[in-house]
DNA sequence: CACTGATCATGA
DNA sequence: TCATGATCAGTG
């Protein structure tokens, strides 16, 4: 048996990166941390991204806050997905921050969604805060693009919010607008501003918003790899 | 249950 | 401040 360790550079292929991923599902995150001498918070209130850094490190990713997809060689963002025990999400997924002004021009084709979307490898961890944080498990993995009737939703969804945005209406957008991809605050706190469009064109200042995945979609691109 | 706004850590 | 990694916790 080859033992275990996380890779320490970026995998050249996507196979070995599916493959990496493969042989750490399975593993608890108590020893995976230890494999990887990271020590494990107790829980994840003041941690929230470190499931995030844990498989990141497993899998070779380059760590930072470098606005690029996580394996950019393979065009490969990494994501983990909380899930319950019936492997449905149980939050939803941040895709990346929404641009509030410089908007004009600006097409789904060239968007950062869809750039950060097109290809995923989605790495579910069991989520239920009744198991303690180092008992979770890792999932199976999962490769995925989005199919034509995703790509569908995600476009215009994107279409609806952008266009709110663009009209000075940002501040009118709520969780329920978008079939699959909402837009809520993405921010260090509610202190925290940014520019944006007002009602009337001219600038104002608020938070910070962030794209989401919402449940039903990552609950369904899950579903249909798994439960096919 | 989903929605909602708020929040936490870290680094450039 | 903004980008990375996300979840928390209160309310309908």
């Amino acid at each position: 048996m080859l033992p275990l360790v996380p890779l320490t550079s970026p995998p050249a292929t996507e196979a070995q990166l599916l493959h990496q991923a493969q042989r750490v599902a399975g593993y608890s995150l108590g020893e995976l941390a230890a494999m990887a001498g990271l020590p494990i918070p107790k829980d994840l209130k003041r941690d929230k991204g470190w499931i995030g850094v844990l498989l990141e490190r497993w899998l070779g990713a380059s760590a930072g806050s470098k606005p690029e997809q996580d394996f950019a060689a393979l065009g490969v963002e990494l994501k983990t997905i909380p899930i319950d025990s019936q492997g449905r999400p149980l939050e939803t997924t941040f895709v990346c921050v929404a641009p509030l002004t410089g908007n004009t021009g600006v097409t789904w084709e060239m968007s950062h969604v869809r750039h950060k979307l097109k290809r995923v490898l989605w790495v579910p961890i069991e989520g239920d805060r009744a198991i303690p944080l180092a008992d979770r498990r890792v999932g199976a993995p999962l490769l995925w693009s989005p199919n034509e009737e995703e790509e569908r939703q995600l476009s215009q969804d994107w279409e609806e919010l952008m266009d709110m945005i663009v009209l000075g209406q940002v501040e009118r957008i709520t969780a329920r607008h978008g079939e699959v991809m909402q837009l809520r605050p993405k921010a260090a706190n509610s202190k925290a501003l940014t520019e944006a469009i007002g009602a009337h064109g001219e600038p104002i200042l608020t938070l910070p918003r962030g794209f989401y995945l919402k449940k039903n979609f990552t609950g369904a691109l899950l579903a249909r790899h798994f439960f096919a």
